[in-house]
DNA sequence: ATATATTTTTAGGTTTGCCTAAATATATTT
DNA sequence: AAATATATTTAGGCAAACCTAAAAATATAT
């Protein structure tokens, strides 16, 4: 009933490479998201399919079954509850914390989480905007449009950011936020970059890159 | 620069075993300590002999080098932070916590453990009484006593109990915790068993095994 | 449709941390 | 001081989780 902390990482990279239309996922997708080898992610396919955690056909693919699925909401919730508790109790920066989620996401002890998430007064969102699943692996959906998908002339805040600690530092220093209003002033049509207005003051260029990674509520 | 779970234990069991007259541990204690074999404890013995974190001589026993020593007192001020963590701010008994903060002592990341300090404002001890090692492992020393020391008629308090949970539970349930005060009312010298009398009221009876797991301040 | 390229798997190897059993060193008893 | 008992180390194995290199399957291009 227990898990390796492998194991869980590779629970948690097939969740989230699959997206939120649950499509296969491959293995050399697995390897360059994990770092690791593509022969390496096998061997743990292999491992996750006896124990019935996914369903796995050799070239094929993988995804979660049910159960397989509800392991890798339990690892996100409890990333995305210490996340919050960083940011909320232990005043971390937002870029500082992925780091040690991953160490702390993978502590055996139903008891801790849930008095953790007690203690936080049950938090829906971490500090990057994400949804916290519920003790029953229960999303809130929220809906959420991908800035680089605004129109010129569109304003919206940002809800939702990638947890990429380069990201995070890069968004920090250019003033980017959970929360910023954000104008798309143009549009360029030729590498995707947008002009931008930061709650109504400063004006900052990014590129396409920069721009799948933020997510905006109109 | 970075230690394995397994070596960081060594290192804890090695510095709980040589206690504080730091005399020499031997492989055999060690092993039955950490629930592991002889063999296993040579082979890890070698290891931190080449790290230079032991002094190790074949057939010796082993000490602590003064950066063995330094490393054993970070994890376990790790340890009893963590513990004050789960019994001040999650509520946990004292006797639930000990699995938990095994775990947690092992996350690495110098930043959460000092701003864990600051969050919980720099306790002096843990939930059992054992003092908390400052940043740079140093400890407070008290003037206690072992309660089976304590002569009849003596009255003390309770400052330090031993973390293992079976006796915290027992303590709990005959209503001893710390800061209560234990008068003695007499010692039976056959099996050096006690009868005391708990904050002026209810009156056990306790073995010698119990008593020496106590401590107290006069 | 065949050739080429890419992806995935297999085969065999390494390190860490554990094990058992046998050998060796040390300690205790007679 | 031998003999016996105890403690420790050595030798050889095993499982987990990684690796590289070669083989096999699938996808793409000519």
């Amino acid at each position: 009933m227990q898990h390796t902390t492998s194991e869980e990482n590779h629970l948690k990279a097939i969740f989230h490479l699959a997206g939120i239309n649950e499509e296969a996922v491959f293995t050399n997708d697995i390897a360059a998201s994990m770092g690791t080898k593509a022969a390496s992610v096998t061997e743990m396919l292999k491992k996750l399919a006896d124990r019935k955690l996914i369903r796995y056909k050799k070239y094929n693919g993988v995804s979660l079954t049910e159960t397989g699925k509800e392991q890798a909401l339990n690892i996100i919730r409890k990333h995305r509850l210490w996340e919050y508790f960083l940011v909320e109790k232990l005043k971390f920066k937002w870029d500082e914390i992925h780091e040690v989620a991953e160490q702390l996401e993978h502590i055996q002890s139903a008891s801790l989480i849930e008095k953790l998430d007690s203690f936080l007064d049950h938090p829906r969102f971490d500090p990057h905007g994400d949804p916290i699943p519920d003790s029953k692996g229960r999303i809130k959906k929220t809906e959420t449009q991908k800035l680089i998908d605004l129109n010129e002339k569109k304003e919206a805040t940002v809800n939702l950011v990638s947890d990429q600690p380069e990201l995070l530092r890069y968004l920090s220093k250019i003033g980017i936020a959970l929360g910023s209003k954000l104008k798309v002033l143009e549009k360029i049509s030729f590498d995707n970059s947008m002009l931008l207005q930061i709650d109504g003051k400063n004006k900052v260029q990014i590129s396409a890159d920069i721009a799948k990674n933020i997510s905006v509520q109109l």
